[in-house]
DNA sequence: GAGGATCCATGCGTGGATCCTG
DNA sequence: CAGGATCCACGCATGGATCCTC
């Protein structure tokens, strides 16, 4: 008699559970598939990859860029320095008003609190990760429907990465020496560092102006609205405030 | 009108959760816990606290000894280097036979195998759980029902704890030597080294025989139920072996 | 408008151990 | 028998972001 199937041990009796999407091969493919779920509501792609996204947006914050990510075959969740290791793109949801325009920073990265004496924005992790990005934007209409608009594969130009290359330096210049609790959300042009916690009460150990080790807030390194405004308006023009 | 009861913040709908059994007072308190539940069944005790312990063993492996710690207060999975960090107590659950004789070696801790160099028995993890363990024998009768048995609070005899300290630098002394992979279950006469992983592919670092940063399963230490057998029998009695 | 605060999912490490072939 | 392999629960960190008051 015939043996069991051996490939029923990669079912897991999940109804609705998809295949994974197998990773891009190159710019190109990853470009087509982002153009071909434009037009697409979150809804749709997210019955057709067997989850499910509903709920009140602050109960679900992150759910439609695990949603993007899996449609289009980014690592899952990994340690990763981009979502497509092998193409060294990053991938970015971005939530926009019904014309299209952003309201919202963006997240990029964690910031570093200690070692930050040692960060140059060549080694940098916000240099790599925005050398080369995927915008998806997520078009929410006034019904609270959400969409998904033209991507736009995107790097910095010249003029962009100096302005950035600038911001960065001036914050990771304050927080080594010393001066962390002194770096909000208005330092920066275009980046900005802001607390990045599941809540207030989060801390990680950091240098203190005395040299002494003192514990702080964790912080994430986030583009400003007004930068990714700019962007997705035109990519390459020097936003104003450069 | 009478506000709201603030106290049902608390209660978050799990019928059956109990309060938390607080930390023990001092040693004899925390033995007198312990007499008290020899002669439970796993099964009482599981449902006094709110808890279920059912299944195949294969799928519970540890819900024993977690359900002994919250019995009698040890603090929860915390990284604590004891159960009982105010006394210094180790708390370990026993599987015995219906004769009482354990059959199965003990976890103790995981073991370094990176800076395994500096490691040193006085200074050893591996000393300070071993230096006072609360020992909880489960006797599985002919039908798997597992019912707790007398407990015995139990430091090393200064003749137990240099075998216990040769085996380690025995161990360790290889490990430091770049013999990681040499280094088997046959080593050490109580205290042994076993792979302590999910399963086969987990890797952690470690230093090679050239110095070299390898790649390798991660240890723990173990000891062999040949003395836990005859700690449980004569606490003071210097095994066979030694 | 935007700075500061927060929310969910998932991965990984640790601690609790016992399983399971040869 | 026992060496080598494996299993579950849970906490914490990370990565995905948006919320929510001034």
């Amino acid at each position: 008699m015939a043996p069991p199937d051996s490939s029923s041990r990669f079912f897991h009796g999940l109804a609705g559970a998809a295949a994974p999407v197998p990773p891009p091969h190159d710019e190109s493919d990853l470009l087509g598939r982002a153009r071909s779920l434009a037009g697409c509501s979150v809804e749709s792609i997210a019955r057709r990859l067997g989850m499910v996204v509903d709920g009140h947006a602050s109960r679900t914050k992150g759910k439609v860029g695990v949603l993007i990510e899996r449609a289009l075959g980014a690592s899952a969740g990994s340690q990763a320095t981009w979502d497509f290791p092998s193409l060294r793109v990053e991938l970015k949801t971005i939530p926009v008003d019904p014309r299209g325009v952003p309201r919202e920073s963006t997240f990029v990265c964690a910031a570093p609190v200690i070692d930050a004496d040692r960060a140059e924005w060549a080694m940098s992790w916000v240099r790599a990760k925005l050398s080369r990005v995927l915008w998806v934007p997520i078009e929410i209409d006034v019904n609270g429907m959400r969409r998904v608009g033209n991507p736009l594969l995107w790097s910095p130009t010249a003029a962009q990465e100096r302005v950035l290359a600038d911001d960065f330096e001036d914050i990771v210049g304050r927080i080594g020496a010393g001066d962390i609790e002194a770096v909000n959300a208005r330092v920066g042009r275009w980046l900005q560092m802001r607390p990045k916690a599941a809540h207030g009460g989060v801390r990680r150990l950091a240098i203190g102006g005395d040299g002494e080790i003192i514990a702080t807030i964790p912080r994430g390194f986030y583009l400003r609205a007004r930068f990714t405004r700019s962007i997705l308006r035109d990519p390459v023009a020097l936003p104003e405030g450069a």
